[in-house]
DNA sequence: AGGGGGACCTGTGCGC
DNA sequence: TGCGCACAGGTCCCCC
């Protein structure tokens, strides 16, 4: 599910339910994510006040009373359900209650936040590739502490700068989040079709003009969709259950075989492995 | 140091 | 209908 757009949609959702609450309650599945659960995790958690709710890049970063953090990452699969207080009783945590529909627990379930307010938080992950941990200071974090610019703040002087010197494509130097933060498989290929630039380019040789272009297709891309409440592909996006609707709007991504949909274009898009990675392109208008 | 591939997981969709 | 394979929004780690 989550790239920032995706992550942003997420913190949005979550912020009017969780600010200024405290934490009545933690229950964890147990099972290993890709981080084990942190020593003391639900003892350090009972009791905290959380008193805002931060992103950065893909990253939610809760920050706490007593000047602790706890930092979360979705992964490819995670995903926030808030419960509103429904003054409904509820049992020992095996069913819950979602307005007039139930919510039965599932096997991937893996976190669970009661608030004093009666909110309740699942955290609910298949793959299991996310992860929650506890620190003082997220910036010093050893996932965080190399992260580039946020793709909303970045100018090309810095992006141009990050680039300089590398000789591999520009699709995978965008990926690695020590150049920019917070752009993933769909928003990378949106960007660079957005910019008409060819994935194969190599990073270090876009030139001025291309950059300021491919500043330009990020900013407004990532603008784009986070307005829309993100990208809804398998998963539900969003907190209360709704989707989002940038996925309606994709001119390459998954588009394989598809007409470009650029109107003095007569190109159709590819599909190609990068490093692993599906990139959609059009070979045609992207140079 | 950059870049590629494998690893970590489960679910889904497709071809046969 | 069932089975096997490819693939999926991320990112770390190891190796060249």
């Amino acid at each position: 599910m989550p790239e920032l757009p995706e992550v942003e949609t997420v913190r949005r959702g979550l912020a009017p339910h969780v600010t200024g609450r405290r934490i009545v309650a933690v229950r964890t599945s147990g099972q290993r994510l890709r981080l084990p659960w942190p020593e003391g995790f639900g003892q350090a958690l009972s009791g905290a006040r959380i008193e805002r709710l931060e992103r950065r890049a893909k990253y939610l970063l809760w920050r706490l009373d007593g000047g602790r953090c706890m930092i979360s990452h979705l992964g490819m699969s995670g995903r926030f359900t808030v419960l509103p207080p429904t003054g409904a009783a509820h049992g020992l945590g095996e069913f819950y209650f979602h307005g007039a529909a139930g919510r039965q627990a599932g096997p991937h379930d893996h976190l669970r936040l009661d608030l004093d307010d009666g909110t309740r938080l699942v955290y609910t992950d298949p793959r299991r590739f996310g992860f929650f941990d506890l620190c003082a200071d997220p910036a010093a974090h050893p996932m965080l502490a190399k992260l580039g610019p946020e793709p909303a703040a970045v100018t090309a002087a810095q992006l141009a700068a990050r680039l300089m010197g590398r000789r591999g494509p520009v699709k995978t130097a965008l990926l690695d989040q020590a150049v920019i933060a917070g752009l993933g498989n769909i928003y990378v290929c949106e960007a660079l079709f957005r910019a008409r630039i060819s994935p194969k380019r190599r990073a270090g040789a876009l030139g001025l003009k291309r950059t300021a272009r491919l500043v330009a297709a990020i900013h407004e891309v990532i603008a784009e969709a986070i307005a829309a409440g993100g990208s809804t592909l398998r998963d539900h996006a969003r907190v209360d259950g709704e989707a989002g609707a940038f996925q309606q709007r994709f001119a390459v991504y998954d588009r394989a075989g598809r007409p470009c949909v650029r109107a003095a274009c007569d190109g159709v898009v590819r599909r190609f492995t990068q490093a692993g990675r599906g990139t959609f392109h059009c070979p045609r208008c992207q140079r």
